[in-house]
DNA sequence: ATCGAATTTGAGACCGGTCTCACAACCAAA
DNA sequence: TTTGGTTGTGAGACCGGTCTCAAATTCGAT
């Protein structure tokens, strides 16, 4: 702590006495604000390129309160789903002034407060969160409930009455399950990278992130449509790029009952799957279908190409950072609870389900 | 303008009364300096946590000078490689308690500019920048002299003496390119996205990106190696998402004299060139033979997978911020320049070349 | 009991801006 | 010429911390 590398920077005092006017007057041309003459003007605009003036944003901070970026904590950049997310953030971002403070909470609820801590202690102006835990939002609220405005992306939190920008999952869900009911499967497996805390039990109240138990009330939705019984054994939470969770996929895969088709919940999960339905021998869509959320650019070069729910990931990321920043600027209607509509893309990956005989087919 | 928000947040003043102790003492245990006794130390934590009294990041740097955060200027976050990149970066700020503040570029150099210039502003204590275009780099040069921490990141500047890590970029093109001629191919593409500013002309010295440079010019040597002749026709510039290089790489891909191997210099570029080798009709390898920088999850998933050159892009990112960080704690060793290695991942798109007659081969 | 040294504390300047307020200068209308 | 309203400018407080410096206190050693 005691290396001040004194970078000695051009202040507008130092504008001034070369201008020779007073620090107030300089600030005002070098601000842009109050009123100056137009010779004043020039003279300090002249001392202040001479000088090369720099201002000092931190100090404008200060005083003025706000500081001209907004903080973004998401699960994982590294996710195609959140990078392209983030972008959406930054380029609406950019187009008013405003720039983005990235966190990482690696889905993790302590790091996710630490964050958020963090980027509020650094006065950003608002906070982009997708929080990683429904279960646990007290740090959320006390957000909320502070003067920094807060909107959430991807997952919604009834009880948190703030911007909120999400697709239609249950129905999305609802949609994709039923392409693989139609196609007559009834073993369907749904995946998910998502941890659960405690057992899963059949009840979603212990389903950490509402995105997550919206699809999963969608994907049981059409199981119970399609008179698919104890679809819920069928969930497999905490798939994911980890050793743990490729042993269980292949395990899943080996079972002689195993599932027919999978639903895969991001195209993380759903590479890993992809990967272990090869490995394991299956052809898709002859033995095996796969339907994922989120169309990431692989999907469709496989062979097959994979069936997706394709979700306005870029256009969510905008509008989110777009309802934030209107309320930076003062804006204080109810907060608005945007739902954006997915399409799925059908491509090759759904078949007839083996279970059923060739020539039952109408 | 007009809307101070005023969450009158609490301040060392208002815990120092309320520890009746003067502000100095209030600052001291707060701000974790100097000496305090015991006693005053647990009163006035005591008064903080009553009180909820949360410090003021912003004007802590005011005075210390330092702000905490680097700034991260990328060509697309959206682009895998530069994602990882900046996971890798952000994971080792967290380390340190740094936080980076993200801004894209978009491989444009005004924009890259813009950024640098507001995050100078904003005071963070480092940049990491991926220099847009080597021929412009007096910003660079000017950050370089300042007294902000500079390091660069996958593309090197030679005029600038700062912290760089890259990879082995010439000698990675030269080792993917020789398997692709010693597989008999003589017309042999290099697709990349970066764009040329003027003609080509076969001079390197018009090629904006080091990266790129040196990629090229690995290519080349490989070329004139086997032998073969005329290869800088074969480069190809501005290949990437939009439809001009799409409909480009089409034509390209359709000419009587089409290349019987391609080198493709990013995932993104690479994948657009599969999609469009599948339109045309073609087989990989059979047809054409297909080789491209950065190991992107999907070209392990295609049919027939992809041979990669990869890159350790997280380790890159990762080694970039620690460099940066260790410059920020006063080191002053000379700017190191790491060169990281690359490997082939040797897969399935590399084939003999159809120009060779099936017996000629040995 | 006495003195010097070490420790603890408080007052206030400072960082680099913004902004309020008072004063001076100017102009046009009365 | 006086009056009143605008406009331009400067002095200085302020934001919320850090940090210097000197005064006050404590302490051990003589």
């Amino acid at each position: 702590m005691k290396r001040p590398p004194k970078a000695p920077s051009i202040t507008v005092s130092d504008v001034a006495r070369r201008a020779k006017v007073s620090k107030a007057t300089a600030a005002r041309v070098l601000g842009g604000y109050g009123r100056v003459s137009k010779t004043v003007r020039t003279a300090v605009l002249e001392a202040a390129k001479v000088l090369d003036y720099r201002p000092n944003e931190l100090a404008r901070s200060m005083t003025t309160g706000r500081s001209g970026s907004i903080g973004v904590v998401v699960g994982d950049i590294e996710n195609p789903f959140f990078s392209l997310a983030v972008r959406g953030i930054s380029d609406a971002a950019r187009l008013s002034g405003i720039n983005v403070i990235l966190a990482n909470s690696g889905e993790q609820v302590e790091a996710e407060k630490s964050a958020i801590r963090v980027l509020m202690a650094k006065q950003v102006d608002g906070l982009i969160v997708t929080p990683a835990q429904s279960g646990e939002i007290a740090h959320l609220v006390e957000v909320a409930r502070s003067a920094c405005p807060l909107a959430l992306l991807d997952r919604a939190q009834p009880d948190l009455d703030v911007d909120t920008v999400t697709v239609d999952d249950r129905d999305a869900a609802l949609r994709a399950t039923r392409i693989l009911t139609r196609a007559g499967h009834t073993r369907i497996g749904y995946l998910t990278a998502a941890e659960l805390s405690g057992d899963f039990c059949g009840s979603d109240s212990k389903i950490n992130t509402s995105s997550v138990r919206e699809r999963i009330l969608g994907f049981l939705d059409a199981c119970r449509e399609a008179g698919i019984e104890g679809a819920e054994r069928n969930i497999h939470f905490g798939a994911g790029r980890s050793e743990r969770s490729l042993a269980a996929t292949h395990t899943l895969l080996e079972r002689s009952d195993r599932p027919t088709a999978i639903l895969a919940s991001d195209s993380v999960v759903a590479l890993e799957v992809f990967k272990a339905i090869r490995e394991c021998g299956l052809r898709i869509p002859q033995d095996i279908s796969l339907i994922t959320f989120h169309d990431a650019d692989w999907t469709s070069v496989t062979t097959p190409p994979i069936t997706v729910v394709d979700q306005p990931v870029y256009a969510l990321g905008k509008c989110v950072a777009e309802l934030l920043i209107r309320r930076l600027k003062g804006d204080d209607r109810p907060p608005e609870r945007v739902v954006m509509p997915t399409r799925i893309i059908e491509r090759m990956s759904v078949g007839q389900s083996p279970d059923i005989p060739r020539q039952a087919i109408s």
